[in-house]
DNA sequence: CCTTGACTTCAAGTCAACTTGAAGTTGTAG
DNA sequence: CTACAACTTCAAGTTGACTTGAAGTCAAGG
């Protein structure tokens, strides 16, 4: 049983079946090989999935999910595409970190302070320039 | 000159007035005073606003807001509802942290390793356990 | 043979957060 | 007075990431 159907797969990440043909559909998925018009998935496809799920929680459209993947590792060993793309994400995630940094700081703050308006708190709290 | 128009409010927070009525008609802004049909708003808008985007920036929802916003300060200085929100959301803002640094590792791994096949880069990294 | 469950395709629906377009109103400048 | 920009409402369109529904196919079990 090496070959596994899309339920299976379904199963193994937690997506639904609709979730894994729209991927196919948009091209994220590469068209899995058809046995009386069901689809056979290789069982690298769950590690994919993982990687998938994974960077899209991190903030990754699938758009930019299926350019990383289609860029990374044909031909050369690390194309410029690819890089250009993770750089760019490197400095997105970067801010990212830092506005949620800076919004649980103004959360806590909210939490603690007696303040009646959010608007005090918040702008009371040092962010938008630097930490 | 201390109302402003929707125009003006439109320049100085960056929102299109689109935004600014969609924001009302959804009930995340007041409902401004009108004189002659046009919106006029008080300065303070502004404030909100500003507080609005940052949130929003930092992954609440508009409706998440407006709850924030509503809930803070009504009655006891510090409600329940509001202080239940912020503290959920305190946490999810901790896992979107940890997997945002995890997915920058990942991309740090990947540019800087000779991997074919971004899978062996991601799965690598020690992360989906703790750090 | 018949049912059942897992699958297929294709079209349309959903949600958030807006934007766009049409058609009309208001206030000011020339 | 006329033009024009800035506003108004209301309906419909957009994007991303899917989901839902209809109608049909296929293999296995009773």
């Amino acid at each position: 049983m090496s070959e596994l159907t899309i339920g299976q797969v379904a199963r193994e990440t937690g997506l639904r079946t609709s979730a894994l043909r729209y991927y196919e559909e948009i091209g994220l998925l590469p068209a899995a090989r058809r046995v009386n018009g069901r689809r056979r998935y290789e069982p690298v496809v769950l590690r994919m999935l993982e990687v998938m799920q994974f960077a899209q929680r991190a903030g990754f459209t699938l758009n930019e999910i299926r350019t990383l993947f289609h860029g990374f590792g044909t031909e050369t060993p690390m194309n410029e595409r690819w890089q250009a793309l993770a750089e760019a994400k490197l400095r997105e995630l970067d801010e990212l970190i830092e506005r949620a940094h800076c919004m649980r700081r103004a959360i806590e703050v909210g939490l603690g302070c007696g303040c009646v308006r959010l608007e005090d708190c918040v702008i009371g709290v040092p962010c938008d320039s630097e930490d």
